[in-house]
DNA sequence: GGCAAATATAAAGATATAAGTTATAGGCAAAGG
DNA sequence: GTTTTGCCTAGCGACAATATCTTTATATTTGCG
C-alpha cells in the first residue's frame, strides 16, 4: 500500500522537452539567474543544459579542481552565461559569498507570497551521509528562512538519490517517514520530475529529479529548537504513540497531552507535521520543560 | 602494630582450633610434614624442565569444538537456566524448579551431562525437602534416584539433605538411606553429621532416630546407628554456638593520638562510621567501638541495602516518635522523598512479582524474570534499586543521567551480590574455615609456599569447589548479563513509575497555579553520533537536591578499604575481601581468559603471583593527617587548588548569539558548540568535584582506622588496589593523602633518601642524588613555610610537580629536622623509585642492547642518571642540525625549539607501540605551545620530528625495536594462524577425522550456504581464533583478548540493550592482537619483576607498594629495596625469557597453520613489475595513461548526458545501449591489458613458524647491580 | 487418535538513525567485480 | 580471485546503540483420513 501511494517512475529517460514542460510556469517568468551545484561526476552535463534551456545566468558551483576545469571549459563557450564559482555547494559560507552583488544579491526578493522570480537552484545530491545532511539541511532552512532562503522563497530541482528520494516525500504512516518528511511537509511542496534508471548515471544507483517549491508560510510555528528537540525524541520510536513517546521529552511531559487538539494515542509515525508542531508548541509553554535543549553528548578524548 | 595484632588474632584463633578440630587436624596434617614440599623443593634445579613444561596451560584452540569440552564453558541459555533454577530453588518454586530439570535434560542432554555435578543436585534436593509447606520427599527421592544412571555420585551432603528430610517423616526410611549410603556409596556417617545443609536441630534429631531405634536388630544398620551416635556426639558435644565473641578482643581503634574526627562540607561520613552508627542505632551500641576488626570488617562488607534501609526506617521512626508532624520530620528532603519512593515502589514491586506467579507460559519475559524478583524481600529489592541508580548519577559522561544499559545492569548485580551476601550471611557456619585462613595469613605464615600450598589442599580435600567462602559445596551459578538485564530493568522500570516529586508549576492556558507531580527519574535517548542511546535521567529537581545534600545518603560504599588484611589469593577467585566473591583478575568479555587463568589456578601455577598480591595487599595504610586537614580546609573554601577543582555555583552565562544566527547556519552551528563546550566543561568540572569528594569522604572515613588496600590484576599481571576511589595509585591527591601505617626511624640513609625524595617530588629529579639532597637542604625555609602556612603562606609546595605528596614530604622533612635528630624521626612517608622509562629497560635487557642500556640506566652511565628523553632529544638536535646545515627549511625552523618535552611523551608511548600517526600528533601538541614556530608548519614539522624521534629512538635502540617488531611479527603469525583440526574439519586439508561430525557439518553447511564467503586460505578471517597467549616467568597465562566483538541486542523491559553475547564466536582481531603484543608481553615482564620484588621485600621484612614501575618502602628501606629491585631483576633476565617463549609458542601452537598468499605465475610477476616500473618512469607512458583516463572521463560524461536527456542523436534505449557498450568496450580493454599483467596469486596453508630471535647484544645484565639509577 | 501440512511465533539478521569532516594520510586488512 | 575501499591510528585502568523491519527457524494448530 504505501508504495502505490507513489507515483511510479519507468525506467525510460523523459526528453528535455518532457523536462521543461514540468517547468511550464517558470519559463513565463523568464528567469534570471540559476545556480548550478554539480556535485557529483558527469553532471557538467547537468550545466550544460541549463545552458541551452533559455537561463540568463547560470552560476555554477564547483570546488573540485578536476571537474572544475570540465565546467570552465563550458563556460567558455556559453558566451558568458555560465559562470564557475570555486564553492562548494556543501558549505554554508558559500551563500553568504553569493548575496554579493555581483552574484545574487542583487536578486534578493523578500517576499515570500510569491516563488521567487529570478533564482532557481538546481544540482545533484550525493548518494551517502552528505548528500542526505545537505537536503535535509535545504529543509530546515527552508523553513528557517536561512542561508540560501534568506534572498526569498527559492524554488529547487534536485537530483537525488533513489533512498532519499522516498523519505523526503514519505506520508505520515509510511515506512520511510522520518524527520526530514516531516519538516518538507511543514515547509515545501515536493513533487517528483522524472527518474534515471539504475545504471544510467555514475555512481550507479536511481537518481530522482524532484522539483521543491516553498511554502508561503512554513507550517512549523513553534520555536525551531524546541521543534527540532521535540521531533528528534518522538522519532526515536515511530511505532510507539505520542502518549508513551512524549515521556521522553523531559520528567512529566506527559501532562502537555491534555492540552493537545488531538488523541494522543496516535502513532508518531502517522502524526503530520501541524500536529507535530502543536506538540512543540505545548511543550515549550510547560513551565517545568527542561531548560537545556541541546544535549549531545559530545564526548571526544 | 600488624605485628602484636597479628599475633593476638593468631591466639585466638587457635582457641577456635580445638573447637573446629577437622580444620585443624587436616591443617596439621599437612603443615606438619614439610618435608614433602621441602623435598619437591629441593629437586627443584633437577626437574626445572619438566615444571617448565607442565607450566604452560595449553587448551585446545578458541574454535574447536574441543575446546568447549575442555574449557567447560557453560553456554549462555543453559546458563540462563540454571540461574533460574536455581532462583526457583532458593525461592520455594520446587514444581518449576522440577520442570526446568527435566526440561534441560530433554533438551540439553549433553550439556546436563557435563554441568549437572552433585553441587546441582544437592541444592534440587535440599530445595525438595525444605519445600513448603511440606517437604516434597517423593520428589527428593526420585531425583536422588535419577543420579547414578546420569553418572552423577551422591555425596555426603546429598545423604545428609534426604536423611535429614526423611528424619522428619520417616525413621525407616531414613535408616535405609543411612544403610545404603553407607555399604553401596561408601560415605562414611560422620561426614554426614558434618554437612553444612544440617543444622544444629537436624543433627539433635538424629540423636532421637538413633534413641527411637533401639527395636533394629540388622546388624549393619546397629552398626552404623551406632558410629551415627558417635559422629553426633563429637558435633552436639561442643558449645552450640560457634561464633563467640572474645571479650579479650582488641579494640579496633587504639590510636593513642585520636583525633575527633572533623566535618567535611557538605557531607558528613560513610563507611566505618557509617556502620559504627548505624549499628549503634540499631541497638548494638557498646559492641562498635570495641568490636573485633575481623568482625568489623565483615560488617562492613556485608552491611548491605538492608542496613540503609533499615537506617531510613530508623530515622524515620524516630522523628515520628519526636512527634514530628510529616512535614517537619526530621529528616533531609531527600530522605524523605527517597521514603516515599519506597513506599511508592513497594505495592509496585509485589505486584509485578504476583503477576510473575501468574504468568502463563506465554509470558516469557515474565517467566524469566520472575524468580529472582523473590530471592530478595520487595523491601530490599526497592532500596538496591533506588540507591543504585542514585550512584550512578553523572556516569559514564551523561550530564544528570546514565546510560540505561549500565543502569540495569547494575540494579541486577547488585541484586544478584545483594542475594549473595544474604546466603553468606544466613550461612554463618561457614565463616570459621575463612577465618582461620585469614589468621593464618596474618601471622605471615602463608607466604611460605609449602603452607600455602598445605592451605590450598586442605580446602580442595574439604570440598572440591570451595571459594573460601559460605557453604564450601554451595551450587551458586552466576546470574548471565541477560538475567541481570531484565531483573534490573524491571526494577529501573518501577522505580521510574514510583519516583515522584512535587514541583510548583501552573497551567499555561488558565494561569493557575499547581503542583505536578514529576518523576524523578525518565527515560530517554539521546544521539551520539547519529547512534541512539537509552538514558535515565535525573529531573532537575533531583538534582538539585541532591546537590544539597550530604553524599552519605546516597552513595551506598562498596569496596572500601579494609580494615585487617585482606584474605590471601589461595585460588583464582578466593582472596582479598573476606565476604564479597572477587577475582584476582580483572576480565571483560574474554571467557578465554578466564578459562586459562582457572585452569593455572587449579594447577597451583599462580602461587607465586599470589604471593605477591598477598604482599600488596598486606602493607598497610594511614591517611596522613597533616595532609589531609590541608586538603580539608580546601575543599570546603571551594578554591581551585592543585588537584581539586573549584566549586562552580551557577551556570556561566551563555555568550550572546550572534547577529546572524537565524540566518546563517555557520553562525548558529558555532554557538550551539560553544554552548555545548561549556556545558561539558561545567560537567566535566562537576564530576571532578564529585570524585575528589569520594575520595576525601573515604578518607575521612578511614582517618582513624588502618587500611589496606586489596590487589588483583589486569590480565598482563599488572596490579591494582581493588577500593576504587581512595587508593596509592589515584593521583597526587590520594598519594599525598596516604602513608604507611608503620613508622620506622630514618637512620642516616633513610634521612637522606627522604631529602632525595622531597626532590623528586618537587620534580628536580634529573640531578645526582647528592644535588637532589643538597636541593632539599636549601629549599628547607620553604619547607618548613609550606608546613606552618600551607594555605596562607608562600605555597611553595604548591609549584612543585606533585604539589599533595610533596607537602606530605614537607611535612616529614619539617618533623624530622624539628625533632632535632632527623635520623631518629620514625618516618611512615613512603619513598618512591621510579624505573627510567622502565618499558625501554625491559627492552634493552632482553635485547642486550648495551647503548640503550645506557640510556636507561641498566649501566651505570655517569653520575647523573641518563635520561632517554634528554638523550633522544640530543640526537635529534644532532640530526636537525646536520640537515639545517644541508639547507632544510623544516630543520632550521626546528633548530633550538626541540626539547626534552617536546620528544618524552613520544619516547614514552614508544613503548606502547605509538604509531607515526600518534606521535606526530604529540608532537604536534608540544609545538603548538611554543610561539616561535609558525603555525601554519606545525603539522609539517611535527610530520619531520616524529619521523627523526623515531629514527633516533631505532638507533638507540637497536635491540629492542629488533624485539618489538619480533613480538609484533609473531603476534601476528600467531593470530592469523589456524589449527590444523579446524582445516581438517572443514576438509581444506586432508587427514581429519572423516566426517565424523554429523550435526557439526550440517551447520557449517547452513552458514556457509547462506551468504557468508567459504572458508579458505584467502578468506580465514571467520576461522582465526587464535589468540596470543603466553605464560610469565611466574606461571601466569596471559591470553590476550581482542577479538572481533560479539554483541547481541537484548530485549528488557525499558528499552533493548547492546550486550556481549557469551556464545558468539568471535574471531580475533589480527591487528590489535599483534600491535598490543608487544606492550603487553613487557607489561607483564614489569608486573613480574614488581610481584617478585614484592616478595622479596617483605621476605627481607620490608614494607612494598608499588605503581607498576615505581616502587615504594620506608625511607631506611630504600637501600635495601634498592638491592631487591635489582637482583630481582638480574634473577628475572637471567632467564633466557625470549627463548621460553619462542619454545612456548611453538609447543603452544603446535600444527598450526598460517594462511600465505604466493605468487605462482613468475613471468606475470614480472611483467607487472616492469610495468608498474615503466608507468612511473617513462613519461610517455604516463601520458598515455592520462590520455587514456581523460578520454574515459569524456565517455562517462556523454553516457551520463545521453542517460538523463536522451540528448543523443539515437532516439530513446538503442543510442544508449550502444553507446554504453562502446565505452564498456574503451574500459574493459584497459581493464583487461592491466588485468593480464597482473600476476596470479596462490592461496595456500603453511606451518606456522617463527623469524629466528634477534641477536642478543653484550650487555651484561649484572651490571645492573653496579647502576645506581636503574630505580630512583 | 496419528501424522503431515499449515500457520503462528520466536529468534536472528539487516538496516536506519544524526548530521558538518574532528586538525591530520599511511599502512594494512576487509570486501567485492 | 587481487584491486579498491575503508579503518584506525600508544596499552592498561574506568564497560555496554537501539528501533524496526525482514528473514529464517521453531512451535503450535489444523486438517485429514
Amino acid at each position: 500500500m504505501s508504495k502505490s501511494k507513489f507515483k511510479p517512475f519507468t525506467s525510460k529517460i523523459p526528453t528535455l522537452a518532457e523536462w521543461s514542460k514540468n517547468f511550464r510556469h517558470r519559463q513565463a517568468s523568464a528567469p534570471r539567474a540559476t545556480l548550478a551545484s554539480p556535485s557529483i561526476a558527469g553532471l557538467g552535463t547537468w550545466t550544460m543544459t541549463l545552458k541551452d534551456n533559455g537561463f540568463k545566468r547560470v552560476i555554477a558551483l564547483e570546488p573540485v579542481p578536476a571537474y572544475n576545469h570540465w565546467i570552465t571549459g563550458l563556460s567558455e563557450q556559453s558566451k558568458g552565461i555560465v559562470e564557475v564559482l570555486k564553492k562548494d555547494g556543501y558549505d554554508w559560507e558559500t551563500y553568504i559569498g553569493l548575496k554579493e552583488p555581483q552574484y545574487l544579491g542583487e536578486l534578493e526578493n523578500k517576499d515570500w507570497t510569491h516563488v521567487h522570480p529570478g533564482i532557481f537552484f538546481t544540482g545533484t545530491l550525493p548518494k551517502g551521509s552528505r548528500g542526505e545532511q545537505l537536503l535535509a539541511q535545504f529543509m530546515t532552512c527552508i523553513t528557517n528562512k536561512m542561508a540560501l532562503f534568506t534572498m526569498g522563497r527559492i524554488q529547487m530541482a534536485l537530483w537525488i538519490p533513489d533512498s532519499l528520494f522516498y523519505k523526503i516525500t514519505a506520508a505520515p504512516g509510511t515506512n520511510a517517514r522520518c524527520k526530514m518528511s516531516v519538516i518538507a511537509e511543514a515547509c515545501a511542496d515536493v513533487m517528483p520530475i522524472c527518474s534515471t534508471g539504475p545504471k544510467d548515471v555514475y555512481p550507479h544507483g536511481e537518481y530522482h529529479l524532484v522539483h521543491i517549491i516553498p511554502f508561503a508560510e512554513s507550517q512549523i510555528k513553534s520555536q525551531w529548537d524546541v521543534f527540532e528537540y521535540v521531533l528528534k525524541h518522538l522519532f526515536v520510536m515511530q511505532k510507539k504513540p505520542l502518549s508513551h513517546m512524549v515521556r521522553t521529552l523531559g520528567p512529566g511531559a506527559d501532562i502537555i497531552l491534555g492540552r493537545l487538539s488531538f488523541d494522543p494515542q496516535i502513532l508518531i509515525g502517522t502524526m503530520t507535521a501541524m500536529q507535530l508542531d502543536e506538540v512543540a508548541t505545548k511543550f515549550d509553554e510547560w513551565p517545568l520543560r527542561p531548560r537545556v535543549l541541546f544535549e549531545d553528548a559530545s564526548v571526544f578524548t | 602494630m600488624s605485628l602484636s595484632l597479628a599475633r593476638q588474632a593468631v591466639a585466638k584463633r587457635s582457641l577456635r582450633f580445638h573447637r573446629q578440630s577437622k580444620y585443624c587436624q587436616v591443617l596439621l596434617k599437612h603443615v606438619a610434614i614439610p618435608c614433602r614440599y621441602q623435598s619437591s623443593a629441593a629437586t627443584a634445579t633437577e626437574s626445572d624442565v619438566d615444571t617448565n613444561r607442565k607450566k604452560h596451560i595449553i587448551m585446545p584452540n578458541a574454535g574447536l569444538s574441543a575446546y568447549k569440552l575442555t574449557a567447560k564453558v557453560l553456554p549462555g541459555s543453559v546458563a540462563e537456566q540454571f540461574a533460574v533454577l536455581k532462583a526457583c530453588i532458593i525461592s520455594g518454586s520446587m514444581v518449576r524448579a522440577e520442570r526446568i530439570m527435566k526440561e534441560l535434560y530433554k533438551t540439553r542432554p549433553e550439556e546436563m551431562k557435563l554441568f549437572a555435578d552433585v553441587n546441582l543436585y544437592n541444592t534440587l534436593l535440599n530445595g525438595f525437602i525444605e519445600a513448603d509447606p511440606k517437604p516434597m520427599t517423593k520428589e527428593c527421592l526420585t531425583w536422588l534416584d535419577a543420579m547414578k544412571p546420569r553418572g552423577v555420585t551422591a555425596d555426603a551432603d546429598t545423604y545428609a539433605i534426604v536423611l535429614k528430610g526423611f528424619l522428619r517423616q520417616s525413621y525407616h526410611t531414613a535408616r535405609g538411606l543411612l544403610v545404603e549410603m553407607v555399604l553401596e556409596e561408601g560415605i562414611p556417617v560422620d561426614s554426614v553429621v558434618k554437612s553444612e545443609y544440617l543444622t544444629m536441630a537436624d543433627i539433635e534429631s538424629f540423636r532421637k532416630m538413633v534413641a527411637e531405634s533401639t527395636q533394629i536388630t540388622n546388624n549393619n544398620a546397629r552398626d552404623i546407628l551406632a558410629q551415627l551416635e558417635a559422629a553426633v556426639d563429637v558435633v552436639l558435644g561442643k558449645p552450640a554456638e560457634p561464633l563467640m565473641k572474645d571479650s579479650i578482643a582488641e579494640p579496633l581503634i587504639r590510636d593513642a593520638n585520636f583525633d575527633p574526627v572533623p566535618e567535611v562540607k557538605p557531607t558528613k561520613s560513610i563507611g566505618v562510621q557509617f556502620l559504627q552508627e548505624q549499628l549503634a542505632a540499631l541497638g548494638d551500641p557498646n559492641a562498635t567501638s570495641r568490636m573485633d576488626p575481623y568482625d568489623l570488617q565483615l560488617g562492613l562488607e556485608q552491611q548491605g541495602y538492608e542496613m540503609a534501609l533499615q537506617r531510613l526506617l530508623y530515622d524515620k521512626e524516630q522523628s515520628m516518635e519526636r512527634g514530628d508532624t510529616l512535614n517537619a520530620m526530621n529528616l533531609t528532603p531527600l530522605k524523605r522523598i527517597m521514603w516515599e519512593w519506597h513506599q511508592k515502589m513497594l505495592p509496585l514491586v509485589k505486584e509485578e512479582v504476583e503477576r510473575c506467579d501468574a504468568a502463563t507460559s506465554r509470558e516469557n519475559e515474565r517467566r524469566l524474570y520472575g524468580p529472582f524478583l523473590k530471592v530478595l524481600p520487595p523491601e530490599t529489592l526497592s532500596i538496591v534499586t533506588i540507591l543504585e541508580l542514585l550512584r550512578l548519577h553523572n556516569s559514564s559522561g551523561i550530564g544528570d543521567g546514565m546510560k540505561t544499559a549500565r543502569a540495569i545492569i547494575d540494579v541486577g548485580k547488585s541484586v544478584e551480590m545483594e542475594y549473595n551476601a544474604v546466603q553468606i550471611k544466613n550461612k554463618a557456619r561457614g565463616f570459621d574455615k575463612n577465618s582461620d585462613t585469614h589468621a593464618l595469613f596474618s601471622s605471615g605464615k602463608l607466604f611460605n609456599l609449602a603452607v600455602r600450598k598445605a592451605r590450598i589442599d586442605m580446602e580442595k580435600d574439604l570440598s572440591q569447589h570451595s571459594n573460601g567462602m559460605g557453604p564450601a559445596n554451595d551450587w551458586n551459578p552466576v546470574w548471565p548479563s541477560t538475567i541481570r538485564a531484565k531483573v534490573g530493568s524491571v526494577l529501573t522500570s518501577l522505580l521510574l513509575e514510583a519516583a515522584k516529586i512535587p514541583v510548583p508549576s501552573k497551567d499555561p492556558e488558565t494561569g493557575m497555579k499547581i503542583i505536578e507531580n514529576i518523576p524523578a527519574f525518565f527515560h530517554t535517548y539521546q544521539y551520539v553520533h547519529g547512534k541512539r542511546v537509552g538514558i535515565i535521567k535525573f529531573s532537575e529537581q533531583l538534582t538539585h537536591m541532591l546537590a544539597r545534600e550530604p553524599i552519605r545518603d546516597t552513595l551506598h560504599p562498596r569496596l572500601l578499604p579494609m580494615l585487617v588484611h585482606p584474605n590471601p589469593w589461595l585460588s583464582y577467585n578466593s582472596g582479598g575481601y573476606l565476604s564479597t566473591k572477587s577475582m584476582c583478575m580483572r576480565v571483560k568479555d574474554s571467557a578465554e581468559q578466564l578459562v586459562y587463568l582457572n585452569k593455572a589456578s587449579e594447577n597451583d601455577h599462580l602461587a607465586k603471583v599470589f604471593s605477591g598480591l598477598d604482599v600488596l595487599g598486606s602493607t598497610c595504610w594511614r591517611v596522613n593527617k597533616s595532609v589531609f586537614n590541608v586538603v580539608l580546609e580546601v575543599w570546603n573554601k571551594g578554591e581551585a587548588l592543585a588537584d581539586i577543582p573549584p566549586v562552580v555555583q551557577e551556570h556561566a552565562p551563555l555568550p550572546p548569539k550572534p547577529e546572524n544566527y537565524d540566518t546563517d547556519p555557520k553562525a548558529k552551528f558555532n554557538w550551539v558548540s560553544e554552548v555545548k563546550q561549556i556545558q561539558t566543561n561545567e560537567r566535566n568540572n562537576h564530576s571532578l568535584r564529585c570524585d575528589v569528594n569520594y575520595k576525601v569522604e573515604t578518607a575521612r572515613a578511614f582517618l582513624n582506622l588502618p587500611m589496606y588496600f586489596p590487589h588483583n590484576m589486569d590480565f598482563r599481571g599488572r596490579a591494582y588496589p581493588m577500593p576504587p576511589t581512595l587508593n596509592h595509585l589515584g593521583n597526587d591527591l590520594c598519594r599525598g593523602l596516604l602513608h604507611f601505617e608503620e613508622a620506622k626511624p630514618l637512620g642516616a640513609r633513610g634521612w637522606r633518601w627522604l631529602k632525595i625524595h622531597l626532590a623528586n617530588l618537587y620534580g628536580y629529579d634529573k640531578h645526582s642524588f647528592t644535588e637532589r639532597e643538597e636541593f632539599t637542604m636549601s629549599s628547607m625555609d620553604n619547607i618548613l613555610d609550606s608546613v606552618d602556612n600551607p594555605l596562607s603562606g608562600k605555597r611553595w609546595w604548591l609549584k612543585a610537580d606533585s604539589p599533595w605528596q610533596c607537602l606530605a614530604a614537607c611535612y616529614e622533612v619539617a618533623a624530622a629536622v624539628r625533632s632535632g635528630a632527623p635520623e631518629e624521626f620514625k618516618s611512615q612517608l613512603p619513598i618512591h623509585q621510579d624505573g627510567t622509562c622502565n618499558g625501554l629497560q625491559h627492552y634493552a635487557a632482553l635485547g642486550g642492547d648495551l647503548a640503550g642500556a645506557r640510556a636507561v640506566n641498566l649501566a651505570n652511565s655517569g653520575d647523573r642518571p641518563a635520561d632517554v628523553y634528554t638523550g633522544v632529544a640530543e640526537l635529534v638536535n644532532k640530526q636537525i642540525d646536520e640537515a639545517a646545515a644541508e639547507g632544510n627549511e623544516l630543520a632550521q625552523l626546528l633548530q633550538g625549539n626541540v626539547s626534552r618535552k617536546v620528544v618524552k611523551q613520544t619516547v614514552m608511548t614508544n613503548v606502547y607501540g605509538v604509531t607515526f600517526v600518534g606521535a606526530r600528533a604529540q608532537i604536534e601538541n608540544r609545538l603548538r605551545e611554543n610561539e616561535n614556530i609558525p603555525r601554519a608548519k606545525v603539522y609539517a614539522l611535527s610530520g619531520y620530528l616524529a619521523k627523526k624521534v623515531f629514527s633516533s629512538l631505532g638507533e638507540m635502540f637497536t635491540g629492542a625495536h629488533q624485539i618489538q617488531d619480533w613480538l609484533t611479527d609473531s603476534a601476528r603469525r600467531i593470530a592469523r594462524s589456524v589449527p590444523l583440526e579446524t582445516l581438517q574439519e572443514s576438509g581444506l586439508v586432508p587427514g581429519g577425522p572423516p566426517a565424523a561430525k554429523g550435526p557439526e557439518e550440517t551447520t557449517v553447511k547452513k552458514r556457509g550456504g547462506g551468504k557468508k564467503k567459504e572458508f579458505s586460505a584467502r578468506n580465514p578471517t571467520a576461522n582465526q581464533m587464535t589468540s596470543v597467549i603466553w605464560t610469565t616467568p611466574l606461571g601466569l597465562p596471559i591470553v590476550q583478548p581482542y577479538r572481533r566483538s560479539g554483541k547481541k541486542q537484548i530485549a528488557t523491559l525499558l528499552q533493548t540493550i547492546f550486550i556481549e553475547d557469551p556464545d558468539a564466536s568471535r574471531p580475533v582481531n589480527t591487528s590489535k592482537q599483534s600491535s598490543a603484543f608487544p606492550p603487553n608481553f613487557i607489561h607483564s615482564l614489569d608486573a613480574t619483576h614488581m610481584l617478585m620484588s614484592a616478595v622479596a621485600c617483605h621476605k627481607k621484612g620490608m614494607t612494598f607498594a608499588s605503581v607498576h614501575d615505581s616502587y615504594w618502602t620506608h625511607a631506611c628501606d630504600v637501600d635495601g629495596m634498592n638491592e631487591v629491585i635489582r637482583d630481582q631483576f638480574i634473577e628475572l633476565h637471567s632467564q633466557p625469557i625470549m627463548e621460553n617463549l619462542i619454545a612456548e609458542f611453538k609447543e603452544r601452537y603446535k600444527d598450526y597453520r598460517v594462511p600465505r598468499t604466493e605468487v605462482i605465475d613468475k613471468n606475470a610477476n614480472d611483467e607487472q613489475d616492469a610495468a608498474g616500473a615503466s608507468l612511473f618512469a617513462d613519461e610517455s607512458e604516463l601520458d598515455k595513461v592520462l590520455e587514456l583516463e581523460k578520454q574515459q572521463k569524456e565517455n562517462e560524461k556523454k553516457d551520463a548526458l545521453n542517460a538523463i536527456f536522451g540528448l543523443a542523436d539515437m532516439p530513446e534505449a538503442d543510442g544508449d545501449g550502444d553507446q554504453d557498450e562502446d565505452d564498456n568496450d574503451d574500459m574493459v580493454m584497459v581493464e583487461k591489458k592491466s588485468k593480464k599483467n597482473l600476476s596470479k596469486y596462490k592461496h595456500t596453508w603453511e606451518p606456522l613458524s617463527f623469524l629466528p630471535l634477534p641477536k642478543k647484544g653484550e650487555f651484561d645484565i649484572n651490571e645492573v647491580k653496579k647502576s645506581p639509577y636503574f630505580f630512583h
